[in-house]
DNA sequence: CCCTGCTGGCACC
DNA sequence: GTGCCAGCAGGGG
């Protein structure tokens, strides 16, 4: 093996101009050939020769080898990434180069069954089974039983193992004193857990609850939280997990679906993400961009990230001029994967149904706690006063006036000019209104800035004070359950769109 | 190549 | 809501 190729591209992509040291090192690379196998015996100059470490066994056809060899004797790690906020260190120049890979968003190996696409040509290799029908089932010949890893087949075989009275664990080596104390043991290996012990050592900060690997934790937590991030467009049913939303949107939307699905591939492509909505706030735009690889090129129709609006620009019919929404206005090196050159050019799109931002259902006044529940989770706290005084403390005016007065692709700049990322409630803004008919400045929308710490969204939920819209007050739909009589009584629940009658 | 942490999907309660 | 699993991705040797 040689230099391998997935490395290198990639660096250069995201190093467009390599630092010297960097040069150095590969020029040096270069110079001594470097391997990653032994060369054969008879090609080994006076420079490799046989080098042995003095701290261990082995010896190395190279210096260089060796080298690397003994660093991994000491902490030293002198090849520190470049990469601004990375800090980490290897022993290698290849740890290195293969680490910085990792910074690229170039993936030179792809899979030639599917679009997915890898920094390493062992990823790939690894992927490729996964397309393998005949894949390789690791087989027990003693039951007949078939794994798909080879962890759990070796874990499978320690058991048998231990069933037929080796008293040593054939996972980790370990003897017991008894077959039934390394069954025990071998239940601990059965789950993956960090630790590898099964016993429920990761409790939860909120309640008694404890769980088996931090990851249940962190997905317990909604249950703290209230958090649900996670919306169906269909419907409008909130989830704190996409799981719960996907097995949601198989439930009860399969007709939508299929018609999404039996679209024409260009329509495919727009609704490449679909229609319904993750709020997370770690969704940036980026990640949306990113979010069909993330979600390993199985993009589930019907999950929209908020931060894809641009897709609903396209796809949503349009009363006025086109906004002047469009990816220039969008965060500072945002870009999203406008398929068509025309929002204009688009097809006729049927789903998803409730748009989001679409002037054919929004109320007049946005329903505050749906706003003010995605503001709460921002840094910053951007939340809708509605006129009221929040209990955090005052609103810079300066702000809230530039606020007032800007129509919603000045709002969306000036909150990108905040370094926030707003793309998610800009997906239930009015935004393909006329620029000339800021509803923000119509008094229904304020917005307003709290400096306070982010309210959580249960408190926001749960507590939010309930008012009766006074005369040129803005509107405060309270808690989800609650609609002011204004909406209610102007849209009736025939022609409301489900996605508000949730507000209901 | 291997190990391991993480993510997401699914089955089950 | 949780347990379990497959697959992905980063790092070690």
């Amino acid at each position: 093996l040689t230099w391998p190729c997935s490395t290198r591209p990639a660096m250069t992509a995201f190093f467009p101009s390599v630092p010297n040291w960097i040069q150095d090192a590969k020029q040096e690379e270069e110079e001594t050939a470097w391997k990653l196998v032994p060369r054969p015996r008879g090609e080994e100059t006076e420079s490799q020769g046989k080098c042995q470490c003095e701290l261990s066994e082995p010896s190395f056809p190279h210096v260089d080898k060796l080298r690397t060899h003994t660093l991994s004797h000491s902490e030293q790690r002198p090849y520190n990434c470049p990469q601004l906020h990375c800090g980490k260190a290897f022993a290698s120049k290849y740890k290195l180069y293969r680490h910085m890979a990792t910074h690229s968003a170039q993936k030179p190996h792809q899979c030639m069954y599917c679009e997915k696409m890898f920094h390493r040509k062992d990823h790939l290799r690894n992927h490729l089974q996964t397309h393998d029908p005949n894949k390789e089932a690791l087989h027990c010949p003693e039951c007949g039983k078939n794994y798909n890893t080879k962890l759990g087949f070796r874990r499978h075989l320690a058991m048998h193992a231990a069933a037929s009275g080796d008293l040593s664990c054939k996972v980790c080596l370990q003897t017991f004193e008894s077959t039934q104390v390394l069954l025990e043991h071998l239940k601990a290996h059965s789950r993956r857990a960090s630790g590898g012990a099964k016993e429920k050592k990761h409790p939860c900060d909120h309640c008694d609850r404890r769980f088996y690997t931090r990851k249940d934790v962190r997905r317990h937590l909604v249950v703290h939280t209230g958090r649900k991030d996670f919306l169906c467009q269909y419907c409008a049913q909130r989830f704190g997990r996409k799981d719960h939303l996907t097995r949601h949107m198989k439930k009860s939307h399969s007709q939508e679906l299929l018609k999404i699905k039996t679209e024409p591939v260009d329509m495919l492509g727009l609704l490449s993400c679909s229609s319904s909505v993750a709020v997370k706030e770690e969704l940036s735009p980026v990640l949306c961009m990113a979010s069909r690889d993330m979600m390993g090129g199985k993009s589930f129709p019907g999950m929209l990230p908020v931060g894809m609006y641009s897709t609903h620009l396209q796809t949503m019919p349009s009363s006025g001029m086109p906004h002047s929404l469009v990816p220039n206005s969008l965060p500072m090196g945002m870009s999203y994967p406008l398929e068509s050159s025309s929002p204009i050019s688009s097809p006729p799109q049927p789903p998803p149904k409730y748009q989001l931002g679409s002037t054919s259902y929004l109320p007049e006044k946005l329903p505050k706690v749906e706003v003010d529940s995605f503001l709460s989770d921002f840094p910053g706290s951007l939340s809708l006063s509605s006129g009221e005084p929040q209990s955090s403390s005052p609103q810079p005016p300066a702000l809230d006036e530039a606020l007032l007065s800007k129509s919603p692709a000045n709002l969306s700049e000036a909150l990108c000019a905040a370094n926030m990322d707003f793309s998610h409630l800009l997906g239930f803004l009015p935004l393909n209104l006329p620029p000339c008919n800021p509803p923000v400045s119509s008094g229904g929308l304020v917005m307003g800035y709290s400096q306070g710490e982010a309210q959580p969204l249960l408190t926001t939920l749960q507590h939010q004070p309930q008012e009766s819209p006074g005369a040129g007050a803005s509107l405060n739909f309270g808690p989800l359950h609650s609609l002011p009589p204004v909406f209610t009584s102007s849209l009736s629940t025939t022609t409301l769109p489900r996605f508000h009658q949730a507000f209901q």
